[in-house]
DNA sequence: GTGGGTTTTGCACAGGTATGCAAAAGCGAG
DNA sequence: CTCGCTTTTGCATACCTGTGCAAAACCCAC
C-alpha cells in the first residue's frame, strides 16, 4: 500500500547506468553488452522491478491485449474455446480482455467504443452477430478483426468457421442412409450465418438425395427456444429425425422428447447435434453430432492474428475448418456405416 | 492503418482550446462551462476521439482492468460466474483480462508476473489453489485480492465461498433422513479449502448423526478423477448413497453407475453433488445437488473490490453465502422432506 | 463602473517507458 | 600506439492524458 512503484529510474539509480540501459535490458533484441545485462538484472531483481505495459504501450502503440467479444457462455463450446484460446495467446504474450455484449443477439454496439477505448491490438468475436460496419470501423482503426464461428459477407473481414455447408450435407446424407422419411431440423438464429448457413446447405442436401425437408423451427441458439421448437415439431409435423444447429439446442430436444413426452431417442427419433461439445460424449447423452474440432479453430484465429500483428499478411483471411461427423448413440446408424464417414 | 490515433490535443487545436479543456470533458465531475462542453464534444465528435485509456491509467494509477486467474473452465460453474463477473464489472466500468494457469492445481505462480506487468487494479483468483504468499505480495504491492470459491488461511486475504460446512451438513441430514446407512464420498482435491472442508464437514456431521462415513475417494475435481473413485468404491465398499465435492463429478459417477455398472439411480444408489449447475437442472441428470448461489457470490466479490478501489473498506473480507438443498432425482427422498429443507 | 467572490480556463508538468541520434567505448589490425 | 570500424551507452524527446496552480473570465450587488 505504501509501497511506491518501483520504476526503470530506481534501477538505473541503483546499477548506475542510464535509464535507457534498463530499458534495453528489458527490451528483446536491443543493443546490450553482456556485463550491462547482468548489472541492470542484478539491481533490477533486488528492487523487484518489472516493466509496466501500459507506460510501454503508450510509446510502442501495442497494448498486448486482445479484445474478446462474447455473447453468452453457457453453450459449453464457448468457454472451452475462451480457455484453449487465452492459452495459446498467453504462450505468445499477449492476453484476452473480455467483453460481455447482451444476449446473443446483440450486434456488440455497446461494447465497441470500449474497445477502442482500451486500445487492444485485436479483436476476436464469438457468439455475437457483430454488424459489418462496426467490425470494420475496428479494421479502419488498424485494428485486426476475427470473427469466430461465425461469418460476415463482407470481404474485408477475418473469419475462422467450421465447412458448415459440408457439414450439413454429410449429417443429410447419414440420416437419409439411415432411412428417415420425416426429417427435420432445428435451425440457430437466422441472424448469424453459421444458423442460416447450415439450414439452407442441410436442405439442399436433402434435395439432392431426393427428399424434402418436412419442417424447419428455429430455436434461436437457445435452450428454451429449442425446447419449443421440438414441442411444436412433435405436435404437428412428426417427424423420425431432427437435425438442431448446435449441441447445446440439441441436449435440450432430446430432453424434451424422452423425459417430457416420452418418445425414444433414436428409437421413434433420431437426433442429431452440431459442435461436440464435451457433454456431447457423456453417456447420459451420447449424441451423434458433427464436431467443430475447436482446437483447431483457434489455431487458425491465433495465426491470422499473428500474421497482422506482426506485419506479414494483410489480406483478409476466411478459414473454413473441416470436422467430422462423430457417430454416437442418439441416432440410428446406417448398415456398414464406418466413424469416419462413408464416402 | 493509414489513420493516424487522434488525441485530445487534436481535439483541442480543431476546438480551438487548450488540451487540459479537452481532458476535463471526459473527466467525470471535472470544472467545465456548459458552453465549453458543447464545443469540445462537437469537435470530438467529428474526429471520433475518445481516451486513450492506457494513457490516462498511466497518470492516475487505475488501470480499470481487474485480473481473472483460473484453471480450467470445464466446470459449467465457473464460466457462469465468468460471465456474471464480467458483466457486473463491466456496470462499473471495469473490465476482466483472463490468465489462464495450467490445471487445476496449479499455484498460479506462472502468472503472477505477468498479473503485476497489467498494473491489474485488483484481482479474483478462481478454481486455482493460489499459494498464501504470492497473493499476499499482491496485497502488498497495493492490490485487492478475492479468492473465489476457495479459501486460504491468510487472514489478510480476502474470499468469498458458500458456506461448505453448513452445505455438507444440510447434504449429511438428507441423506441420513432418507434411510441410508452406507454412505460414501468422493472428495475434491484435498489442496483446496472447498474440498477439504466439504469431506470434512460430511464426515463430522455424519457422526453427530450416528453414523460413520463408509469410504472416502478423491476425485481431484476431476471427470475422470471422479470416474475412478466411482469404480473403486463401488468394487470394495458398496455404498448406497454418494455425495460427491461438485456437480461436475457427480454427472461422471451417475454416468459411471448407470451406464457402465448398470446401477439404478436412485433405485440403488444416490447421488448427491454440489454446485447447482444448469446442467443438474436438466432431466437427463436431475441431479438433487447444493446450490452455490453463483449471482450473490459474484456480487459478494464486486462489493469486495469496489470498497477496496473506492477507499473505503481496507479490512479483509472473509463472505460466506448460504446455500440450499436442492431437492431432485438422483437421490431418495425422505418421507415429509419439503424443498427449502426440513430443520 | 467598481469590487469581491466564484467559476472556468490555460499553462506547465508528471507519469514510466522506448528509441533516434550522437558521443563514447571497445576491438582488431597494422 | 594509432587508426578505422563496430558495438554500446547516454541524452533528450515522444507517447497521451490528468491535475495543481495561477491567471482570466464571469457574475452579482452596490
Amino acid at each position: 500500500m505504501t509501497e511506491r512503484k518501483v520504476t526503470s529510474l530506481d534501477v538505473a539509480a541503483l546499477a548506475g547506468v542510464s535509464q535507457s540501459a534498463v530499458s534495453r535490458v528489458f527490451t528483446p533484441g536491443a543493443s546490450v553488452s553482456k556485463k550491462m545485462e547482468e548489472r541492470v538484472r542484478r539491481a533490477a531483481d533486488a528492487l523487484g522491478y518489472r516493466p509496466n505495459v501500459l507506460a510501454r504501450s503508450l510509446i510502442t502503440g501495442r497494448s498486448r491485449i486482445i479484445g474478446l467479444v462474447v455473447g453468452y457462455l453457457e453453450n459449453q463450446f464457448y468457454p472451452d474455446a475462451l480457455e484453449r484460446l487465452s492459452t495459446a495467446l498467453q504462450a505468445k504474450g499477449y492476453h484476452i480482455l473480455v467483453f460481455m455484449t447482451e444476449g446473443s443477439q446483440s450486434d456488440g454496439g455497446e461494447v465497441i467504443q470500449d474497445l477502442l477505448d482500451y486500445q487492444v491490438d485485436g479483436l476476436v468475436t464469438a457468439s455475437v452477430g457483430m454488424t459489418d460496419d462496426l467490425a470494420a470501423r475496428c479494421e479502419a482503426a488498424g485494428i485486426p478483426v476475427v470473427l469466430f464461428n461465425r461469418g460476415q459477407d463482407d470481404p474485408r473481414l477475418n473469419e475462422v468457421t467450421s465447412d458448415n455447408t459440408a457439414g450439413a450435407r454429410e449429417v443429410a446424407k447419414f440420416l437419409v442412409a439411415g432411412g428417415h422419411r420425416r426429417i427435420a431440423h432445428i435451425s440457430g438464429w437466422h441472424g448469424s450465418s453459421t444458423g442460416r448457413e447450415r439450414a439452407a446447405a442441410f436442405r439442399a442436401s436433402l434435395e439432392e438425395l431426393g427428399q424434402r425437408l418436412l419442417a424447419e423451427e428455429t430455436g434461436a441458439f437457445s435452450r428454451e427456444g429449442a425446447a419449443e421448437a421440438a414441442r411444436r415439431l412433435m405436435r404437428e409435423a412428426k417427424p423420425d429425425a431432427i437435425f438442431v444447429g448446435n449441441d447445446h439446442m440439441a441436449f435440450a430436444v432430446m430432453d424434451v422428447l424422452r423425459f417430457e413426452m416420452g418418445i425414444d431417442v433414436p428409437g421413434e427419433v433420431s437426433v442429431v447435434g452440431y459442435d461436440d461439445v464435451a457433454l456431447a460424449g457423456w453417456p447420459a447423452y451420447d449424441l451423434t453430432t458433427l464436431r467443430q474440432p475447436s482446437g483447431a479453430m483457434v489455431e487458425a484465429t491465433v495465426d491470422i492474428l499473428m500474421d497482422r500483428l506482426e506485419g506479414r499478411a494483410t489480406a483478409p483471411q476466411k478459414r473454413r475448418i473441416a470436422g467430422t461427423l462423430m457417430v454416437r448413440g442418439s441416432a440410428r446408424v446406417p448398415d456398414g456405416w464406418e466413424q469416419g464417414g462413408a464416402r
